[in-house]
DNA sequence: TCTGGGGTCCTAGGACCC
DNA sequence: TCTGGGGTCCTAGGACCC
């Protein structure tokens, strides 16, 4: 679903998110530097930051960096109401809302001029509003387009609002570093700064041929249109996920394969047990695995029909799992990830089983006892023992 | 700085089909 | 015997984002 790019499109983005909602829940923690996560920072509020503490940063350097920081376990069911809470203001805006994750959204507020004021206006409100009713801080960027929004957005942080106008798109985007580009992370930042090329500016002063060139046909392309401002995106309302994945890291310790098989369980329980919550079904089935070197590799095999039952996934993942052992041996393995994709919605189920037996029935007899009895009520067997750890969603900034 | 977890999109080669 | 062009699907890797 889509609709037409009338503008103006808002960028609303919560900051620190994690950190704000912890600030905001515990007055003791407001105005210092609050770090969420232990073993890695999930997020920082702008005094840690103001520090050098970032997001995925290890714990022990956070700590070194700003000794004064207050440390706290993330309260994911915390983030999650408020982030509902936030997106109500959204919907209370406009029916026009593309979530883009746990704490950030574009808003089309084109046609509402007449009934609630001018875009900066609205803007205005809505912080307010997202103040009042669930007391965060969040910024917000106001352009023509998603992107200038977005970067707006991110110029104003934190607790700002920023509105590009119509004339003065170029004299804000020009001058602006590369970095700041939707879609520029250290690879592409690195090739523009060896060919001299800082600003937003002097990318949009390059041909397309040449950056398609230096960058290739998807970036390069990416990049002219966004340097010389052209994004005609529309806002995508119920746009649907495409994949869903669970992965968990291991440390430098040897695992043995019945350890291995062990954890590979849990997250395709885990896994196929949010599938059939999101009431869909998934075809291809995605093994992750990262070595020693940190180097990466995948390995993925496409079922005939989807599926949303544990004991099929399962048996595709640990086959893949299997396939690659001699690559885990030579490489060690420092990290293990499913992801399923090429997710469909869930069909009724018109087949009945041969044998008798409907996999499907037990999957739901055991979310059933589960989403009663908590998760912990029932564990397979093979995972007695192991601890599969905390779910992270995903992080906020 | 010895390093989470959850996502999106793009590219390229090979298999297979017409 | 050598060979076209086009399309779709699958697999793997990579860059990037929050």
């Amino acid at each position: 679903m889509s609709v037409p790019n009338e503008g103006p499109i808002l960028h609303a983005d919560l900051d620190a998110f994690y950190a704000s909602v912890e600030q905001r829940d515990d007055p003791r923690l407001r105005g210092r530097p609050v770090i969420v996560g232990g073993g890695v920072v999930l997020a920082a509020s702008y005094e840690a930051k103001a520090c050098g503490v970032r997001t995925a940063m290890g714990g022990g350097l956070a700590r070194r960096l700003c000794p004064g920081a207050v440390v706290v376990p993330p309260r994911m069911s915390a983030y999650s109401a408020a982030s509902k809470a936030v997106f109500a203001v959204f919907a209370q805006t406009t029916p026009l809302v593309e979530g883009l994750s746990i704490d950030e959204a574009f808003l089309d507020v084109g046609g509402l001029a007449r009934l609630a004021g001018t875009p900066s206006r609205i803007a205005a409100r809505l912080r307010r509003e997202v103040a009042e009713q669930v007391g965060l801080p969040i910024t917000v960027g106001v352009a023509r387009t998603k992107f200038l929004a977005k970067v707006a957005s991110g110029v104003a942080k934190p607790d700002g609002l920023l509105v590009v106008p119509h004339d003065g798109e170029l004299a804000f985007l020009h001058p602006l570093p590369v970095e700041r580009l939707w879609g520029v992370g250290q690879v592409t930042a690195g090739k523009l700064h060896t060919r001299g090329i800082r600003t937003v500016g002097q990318v949009a002063r390059l041909g397309e041929a040449e950056l398609v060139s230096l960058l290739g046909r998807g970036t390069g392309r990416h990049l002219y249109a966004l340097a010389n401002n052209h994004d005609p995106r529309p806002v995508r309302v119920g746009q649907r996920r495409r994949s869903m994945g669970a992965q968990r890291a291991l440390g430098r310790k040897q695992r043995s394969p019945q350890e291995l098989d062990a954890i590979l369980t849990a997250l395709v329980d885990r896994l196929t047990r949010r599938l059939r919550g999101a009431g869909r079904e998934c075809r291809t089935v995605t093994l992750r695995l990262r070595f020693a070197d940190f180097t990466r590799a995948t390995r993925s095999h496409t079922l005939r029909e989807p599926t949303a039952h544990t004991e099929t996934v399962l048996e595709t993942a640990r086959r893949l799992l299997a396939a690659a052992r001699p690559l885990i041996e030579r490489q060690g393995l420092t990290l293990i990830g499913v992801a399923l994709s090429q997710l469909d919605n869930d069909a009724v189920q018109l087949t009945l089983p041969f044998d008798g037996t409907d996999a499907g029935d037990l999957d739901n007899a055991l979310d059933g006892v589960r989403s009663r009895f908590g998760s912990s009520a029932i564990t397979r067997a093979t995972l007695l023992g192991h601890d599969d750890g905390p779910s992270v969603p995903l992080l906020p900034d």
